[in-house]
DNA sequence: GTGGTCTAGACCACA
DNA sequence: GTGGTCTAGACCACT
């Protein structure tokens, strides 16, 4: 798995790593049982504070994507048995789809946009069991 | 319009009126010309503060949504003629999808809730001009 | 002469006014003794107010570049014999040049820009007097 | 780096500083990774209020020029990788010209007064990397 | 110790 | 009567 942070960026550090950490689980990159580098490594591999790996792997703990072992390390769990959408999650999208309605973008772009977004993370996955 | 903010929110109140202009915007309940609730009337319905209301207003200009005018108070302006998707919003929708899909929520079925959204926003829209 | 005006711009009307009115007269458009519409015609054209072309051409008056009579209208003075650069102008062009130096354009670039707006008054200066 | 505001002037305080800053990147003083004060103290300096610059630096941050945050304050931010010329910057810029040259200044001394404003920010700029 | 948010209340400019 | 600006002072989140 590649990650790669802009430190000059508008967004958080640790922010970037969990997104960057769920993109590549959603593409498959990183299967369940997979194992993801121990944070004091990738911080030093970035030159960042190890607290600032340690919250973003916090951040994909609470949401359930990981799970922290002092001895396994961070591990991606298996994917949730219940896939409800969360209401927060919902909010979320609901403000961003409405945000491009608003602008005066087609409907019908803005959901093609988003399929093609979710074409993209199903390629990758193709790709990595041929 | 019908607005509703929680004071009990981690979210800002600023940034709750703004989200919810938003989707009224984008459902067709506000079209451009529409005028919005002075500053001070809004905050005084919600009892909040007008600076708040006013910073809500002023997101909603810089992204020009809305034109304020010291006479003609809060107008919704025309959509915008260029619908091009902006590359900082398609990231965060991008994120948000993949969120979804690492929770173990089939694409089609993420799809599906997007497309629904996008639909409820034009029903509201059809509902505004039988 | 040919004026527009966008009623849902961002740029007051009268202000709009204005500036295409100092244009016309730096292009060469409007002479010296030239007299522009009467304020009644003018706001009848547009549809706008009475007082909004007023005050545009009250604007004009007290930079010194027409001059208002009640019987012969308004009308273009001869340049200003004192070609001073004011201060304030100065100072307002010194912030839009480091605006754009600020955001990284090149002031080679910047100047260019600048060479090139100031030709196209000449441009129309020369189609006018062939 | 030194500011200085004028109460009196009817040019918001908050405006003032926010063009200040700008000059000083434009010229060099501060250099992208330059950390600016922190607001309260700066206000503290100036006898404003704290408000008054937080709304200076938020202008700053919308136009990308700073970012800011909670543990680091306010820093300079790299210049823009897109030296793009906005249109709106360019209107104020070609009306501004208009009005020099209406007011009879002859363009070439116009081209001049700005070259000279350009120079004067590389000058300063040379100065600090002698 | 930083910026972020919210409140309360004042005066101004515009029209 | 509208938004715009400024002040004064509070508490919170993050580090």
């Amino acid at each position: 798995m590649i990650l790669s942070i802009d430190l000059a960026s508008e967004v958080p550090i640790y922010q970037q790593l969990r997104d960057q950490i769920v993109e590549a689980i959603a593409e498959g990159v990183l299967t369940a049982g997979s194992s993801l580098p121990a944070t004091r490594t990738l911080a030093a591999d970035f030159g960042i504070n190890f607290h600032t790996v340690n919250k973003a792997y916090d951040l994909l703990r609470q949401q359930g994507l990981i799970r922290l072992n002092r001895k396994s390390g961070a591990v991606v769990t298996a994917a949730v048995t219940d896939p409800m959408v969360p209401s927060d999650w919902a909010a979320k999208v609901r403000t961003l789809l409405a945000e491009a309605v608003a602008r005066g973008i087609p409907p019908d772009e803005v959901l093609r946009t988003c399929s093609s977004m979710l074409d993209s993370f199903g390629a990758k996955q193709r790709e990595d069991t041929p």
